[in-house]
RNA sequence: CGCGGAGUAGAGCAGUGGUAGCUCGUCGGGCUCAUAACCCGAAGGUCACAGGUUCAAAUCCUGUCUCCGCAA
């Protein structure tokens, strides 16, 4: 099939590969370069040197709905676009121009996590099964009718990152399938129950801000979701302290606030108070510095007993 | 030229012109039924790199490299 690839982030890279392997990719759309990062120097984005280095050609409007890109996206004619992580609306204009339609592939079991964080918050809730979901786009949010759908396990060790470069694997996988499917005109179509679709909301910046009167697990959770990006933080004596994995810790302690250091035991960690058991922060990242486990920090910062996180 | 922090012993950090330090680790010895405990001792650094100022630079000045946070 002649496709048009839509991505942006290092997650839709595996599916790019997938579409290029096995069909005829016209052209890859991705967002436009803009500075980013320290120096604010211009990155180009994953799916844009994945398509550099295939030699396909690179389109990147700053709005999709722009008349000319639109114009231009009619021209290659293609029988199929498929989107993954694109990170912008496609208007009506795009959804229907193709005789196949547009499909997406979602980091999640629709109609569950629609939205663009899907893999944090499944995390951040504590979810067990996760998982990827091809379909075809509607004019909604993560709304349009379901193609295939593949489980995959959360595991307690799983963060953000080990989860998310697992599913971007599967998810390739998965959409290798649909396409298969959608050659052949065998793909099924399942609409989504729309009274069981949940929301995932992109992060907001003081997600990471632990509030320790939570349970335990609800911020060990909120830490794992946010590794490596944003991260999990407090503050100690104004300086924001992140926090890169905790685990519950046993022990019995004279109880204290929500966020006060209970113990600190060198070549481990700090053991903090939370709305339930006790957990210890066993790998941290100072203010200037790189993260680095428990026993590395403290060694060279002294940490004060009793004292309350904010 | 977006804003800011940092580079010092194997690890993590102090040290703002005058002998290179602390905690942990390592090695040796001691104590002990024993230990991640305790005591004594030792090794281990061209203080990121290159220039400059000075009687004297980790420290002040200039340039370079690398790492990190924020903002986007």
């Amino acid at each position: 099939m002649r496709i048009v690839f839509m991505g942006t982030p290092t997650f839709a890279v595996p599916s790019l590969q997938v579409c290029i392997e096995h069909h005829e990719v016209l052209a890859v759309v991705t967002q436009p370069d803009r500075p980013k990062g320290r120096g604010n120097k211009v990155i180009f984005s994953p799916v844009k040197e994945a398509a550099l280095a295939a030699t396909i050609p690179v389109l990147q409007p700053i709005k999709v709905k722009d008349p000319g890109f639109i114009e231009e996206l009619t021209k290659l004619s293609p029988d199929l676009i498929v989107v993954v992580a694109f990170g912008q609306i496609l208007p009506k204009q795009i959804l229907e121009m193709t005789s196949l339609g547009c499909i997406n592939v979602h980091g999640s079991l629709l109609p569950h996590y629609r939205g663009a964080a899907p893999i944090q918050w499944s995390i951040i809730n504590g979810e067990s099964v996760t998982g990827v979901t091809t379909m075809y786009m509607d004019v909604g949010i993560d709304t349009g009718d379901m193609i295939l759908k593949k489980e995959i396990p959360i595991h307690k060790e799983d963060t953000y990152g080990t989860l998310q470069d697992k599913m971007s694997y599967s998810g390739a996988k998965v959409l290798r399938q649909t396409l298969q499917l959608i050659l052949t005109k065998t793909a099924p179509r399942e609409k989504q129950n729309h009274e069981e679709a949940t929301y995932a909301p992109m992060l907001q910046k003081n997600t990471g801000h632990i509030r320790w009167n939570q349970t335990a697990e609800e911020i060990i959770n909120l830490i794992r979701g946010l590794d490596p990006w944003p991260c999990a933080y407090t503050f100690y004596h104004g300086e924001m302290l992140k926090i890169w994995k905790a685990e519950v810790f046993e022990g019995s302690y004279e109880q204290g606030d929500f966020g006060q250091v209970l113990d600190v035991i060198k070549d481990k960690g700090i053991v903090v108070k939370t709305g339930t058991s006790n957990i210890i922060l066993t790998e941290l990242q100072a203010q200037g510095g790189r993260r680095m486990s428990g026993s590395d920090y403290l060694r060279g910062h002294t940490v004060d007993k009793n004292y309350v996180f904010e």
